[in-house]
DNA sequence: CATATGTCCTGAGAGC
DNA sequence: TGCTCTCAGGACATAT
């Protein structure tokens, strides 16, 4: 379930692909219902063939391909999509493949376990009008006063709406779990009724806890689909404090066991002694 | 307008 | 053992 972590991983890692040139993108013949591909390959195919990649960005959840024709590739990994500079872990999963020249790396590959992901062309102008419009602020840029700004009088609880990619962008069910564990606020609390002090240490948070996932190349979970460029797995999992932890002792109070409840169909994971619905916890306190 | 729900997809795991 | 059922959740479409 890549989120920024583990987009901003897959980003870095394909960064050696910069200064090459897409001799030719084709789909491997697969037998699963293919990912969104946009436009269909021969067009797609044509649209890039020869172009040069001129920069690697990311915005939220997705990946950015940025050619020197002022058109940008979008990848969406959605569930279980990855970019891949080595052999896909399986091939019957695989989605696309970018033929290079010109550079040290010979293809870049998409490989999707489950097809939810989506392939973009897009002119840039296109992406900004259509794509980046709809994101809020990038989770890793956003200040506190935005933040709070931008969600304060929603009813909604924090979970839920730290999960809206309108207010902000990249987080997902997991880092929401591990972001308001650190903060110490329950996630069933209604924006509306967060204090400033709450507010700050849920921005701080974020970026204690998506900075730290960066570090550690993003969460490979027990399914084991996450991997980064090379085919190996991530090392975040193994400091999950929260999120799928159930009737685990909080790591924090070791009094606490840890809760699993469902907000907007999604589990939430939390700890009810750490994460009271007022007040400052000692144990969070600065 | 804000918020809530349904949908897509595959594979893992539970239960019988 | 082998079948059926449920669940995982990203983003968007549709409903309230």
């Amino acid at each position: 379930m890549p989120e920024l972590p583990e987009v901003e991983t897959m980003c870095r890692g394909i960064a050696s692909v910069v200064g090459s040139r897409i001799e030719s993108v084709q789909r491997p013949p697969c037998r699963l219902r293919p990912c969104l591909l946009q436009p269909r390959i021969d067009a797609f195919d044509r649209r890039v063939r020869g172009k040069r990649i001129e920069s690697i960005g990311r915005r939220g959840k997705r990946v950015l391909i940025y050619l020197d024709d002022a058109q940008v590739i979008v990848i969406e990994p959605r569930m279980t999509g990855l970019v891949l500079l080595v052999d896909p872990p399986t091939v019957e999963h695989l989605r696309l493949r970018v033929d290079l020249t010109g550079g040290s790396e010979p293809q870049l590959l998409i490989w999707d376990r489950r097809g939810l992901g989506t392939i973009r062309l897009l002119h840039q102008e296109e992406f900004a009008e259509t794509v980046d419009v709809r994101l809020g602020v990038d989770a890793l840029q956003i200040t506190a006063d935005q933040i709070r700004e931008k969600l304060a009088s929603s009813q909604r609880p924090i979970k839920v709406a730290l999960l809206d990619q309108a207010a902000v962008a990249g987080i997902g069910n997991l880092y929401a779990a591990e972001i308001l564990f650190l903060a110490g606020v329950d996630p069933r609390t209604r924006c509306d009724k967060l204090s400033r002090p709450q507010w700050q240490r849920i921005h701080k948070a974020i970026g204690d806890v998506l900075n730290e996932a960066i570090r550690y190349e993003g969460s490979t979970l027990g399914d084991g689909t996450y991997r980064n460029v090379l085919n190996d797995p991530g090392g975040y999992q193994n400091c999950h404090r929260v999120y799928d932890r159930a009737a685990l002792p909080c790591p924090r109070c070791e009094k606490g066991v840890i809760r699993r409840i469902v907000q907007a169909q999604r589990s939430t994971f939390f700890c009810p002694i750490c994460q009271r619905k007022t007040g400052v916890h000692p144990l969070v306190a600065e």
